[in-house]
DNA sequence: CATTGACTTGGAGCCAGCTCCAAGTTATAT
DNA sequence: ATATAACTTGGAGCTGGCTCCAAGTCAATG
């Protein structure tokens, strides 16, 4: 009881992080499996306990989630912002400016979305002209064989 | 040959439309099976031939695909971008104004995303403030059980 | 001391969205 | 006639991102 005592409002049980930061249990162990988040801290020797700056974190990534950014892709920003130096990894700075315009760009296309619609609502209809995205075209296969053939 | 000469240059094949859409052609195909595009008209009996403003549907595909909609979530607006009278349908109507709305959000979301990234590139590092989104938390499962416990 | 509840792990299952493959058809070029 | 190329269909397989489940541990409580 001492040792519990002691232990006790040391941080966040993981149902309390779930309900703090909107994931699921599940998907914080998921997120740990991964290497998305670090392995926890723990209690008792098991349980896992959190910090408020582990609750960032997690914040951290359902912003960038919703963002669209993959999970492979939001680590860079996760092992940043604990306490990295930016200036001391020019490569994740790029990488960073990089996300940065990227996400300008996703901005635009959905400004284009909204004009798109609001076009459609005066109309009433809409004839041949969609929207003018669709600019950089940059699919092609993410495995294997890579069927490209880029033309130009 | 007459045949085909007539039939040459009424539109565009598999391949070339993915050439000019960026999609690959069994992501075409694919989209077809799942009525995400209508069925294509076909040619000698067999081979898909595209028009301009099927192109042009494809093309909303890609755009509204950039801004993370779900391929269902798109069919009303691909159903609107035919030839549809907004006016006639106002459930449409309303939905479409509330996905303008969630645009509107998602905008927000990524520009909060850029101050972040921007400030964190002035300060060089970030202590324990990250961005302030997170604020709407729907995750919750999408199938079955639903383990959900909404606090409030 | 048996139960309850919050937790643990490992792994299976699931959905979206493709991607790949095999077998078959038809058209043109040699 | 035959090889090549462009297509067709149907279906299997794959990745990402979870979600669910079973079996077990540990702590406090009746």
């Amino acid at each position: 009881m001492s040792l519990a005592e002691a232990d006790l409002q040391q941080g966040y049980s993981i149902k309390e992080t779930a309900e703090r930061t909107g994931m699921s249990e599940d998907t914080i162990r998921y997120y740990e499996k991964i290497g998305l988040l670090p392995r926890a801290k723990r209690k008792g020797n098991s349980h896992r306990i959190y910090s408020d700056s582990d609750l960032n974190r997690m914040l951290l990534v359902t912003c960038l989630k919703k963002t669209g950014m993959s999970l492979d892709d939001m680590r860079p920003y996760l092992d940043l912002s604990l306490d990295a130096d930016l200036s001391q990894y020019p490569e994740l700075h790029v990488m960073i400016l990089n996300h940065r315009q990227k996400i300008i760009e996703q901005i635009a296309s959905l400004q284009q979305i909204v004009d798109f619609i609001d076009v459609k609502i005066e109309q009433g209809n809409l004839g041949p002209q969609t929207c003018e995205l669709a600019g950089d075209r940059k699919q092609m296969p993410r495995g294997r064989k890579a069927k490209a053939k880029a033309k130009a």
